[in-house]
DNA sequence: GTCCCTGCAAACGTTTTGCAGCAGT
DNA sequence: ACTGCTGCAAAACGTTTGCAGGGAC
């Protein structure tokens, strides 16, 4: 599917900073971006999109469903393509020093988790699960 | 144990400041506060004390793992009173939409936890865990 | 008396917003 | 052409920091 079509599913004009951005998140390796780390790549592939522009238009993915929003660290969101497609549904483990964020699926952990979430009342509908821990990297490091 | 002998037991001279803020938390209903939110109760209780300087006390009594700071939402901080005390750990599911946070201790959870990360090489030390979902309340809402 | 602490205000980094001009349909 | 989007610059937000005065030991 083309990204203007992408687009329009979502219910969004298909404008070139739009499709650009787009097209960035689903080309690039690092599938956990901030707003600035795509802003900064853009630039350095001389796609020039303001950086107000890039938090618009993850804001609006995300309403659509086409970006998920993380707040694993207290001071910047780091945005994820594509993950709520229940198909490729995974958490995170963060680590705690260097940020470093693996993803994983655990049919255990997916299925414990919605039990406590009801029998707390929080009927799941989205959720989304991270662990904080400390790297095999960082756990090397003397301190 | 009084507050100043715990502030002493954690290297920290027993000033004025430390001490309402600490008994602040310890009396204090509601578990999980912001830095402002600890400030605003103190001011309507008369205890003065600058917004700066709860910044610089929490920080100071995480280091010395009297409190946890959580990254719950992206936008704040919030810091809870002994969580790291071995006999009370718990996690946390954090509704998306009104913020209400509940406590939970799940056995099988905290097990399959520590293998996942074992399985990455994450060896915990430290390790805290968060499901977001959508609470009860929020549910019954139209929208 | 010494050193660390506090309060204030200013700085900081991230994210949001107002507004005038521009692009998509 | 109409509407909604973009870019810029400024504001807003939570948090941190520099500094001069004050408090704990």
């Amino acid at each position: 599917m083309s990204s203007t079509t992408a687009l329009r599913k979502a219910g969004l004009k298909a404008t070139l900073p739009r499709i650009k951005i787009l097209e960035f998140l689903e080309k690039t390796e690092e599938r956990h971006l901030s707003a600035e780390d795509i802003y900064k790549a853009m630039l350095a592939e001389n796609e020039e999109v303001g950086l107000a522009t890039i938090y618009r238009v993850l804001t609006q993915f995300e309403a659509a469903g086409m970006v998920v929003r993380h707040h694993f660290e207290g001071d910047r969101s780091l945005f994820e393509l594509g993950a709520n497609n229940g198909a490729n549904h995974h958490d995170h483990l963060v680590c705690e020093r260097c940020g470093r964020i693996q993803e994983f699926f655990d049919e255990v952990i997916e299925n414990t988790q919605i039990k406590v979430a009801e029998r707390f009342g929080f009927k799941i509908v989205d959720h989304s699960l991270h662990i904080q821990g400390i790297c095999a990297d960082c756990q090397q490091e003397t301190d």
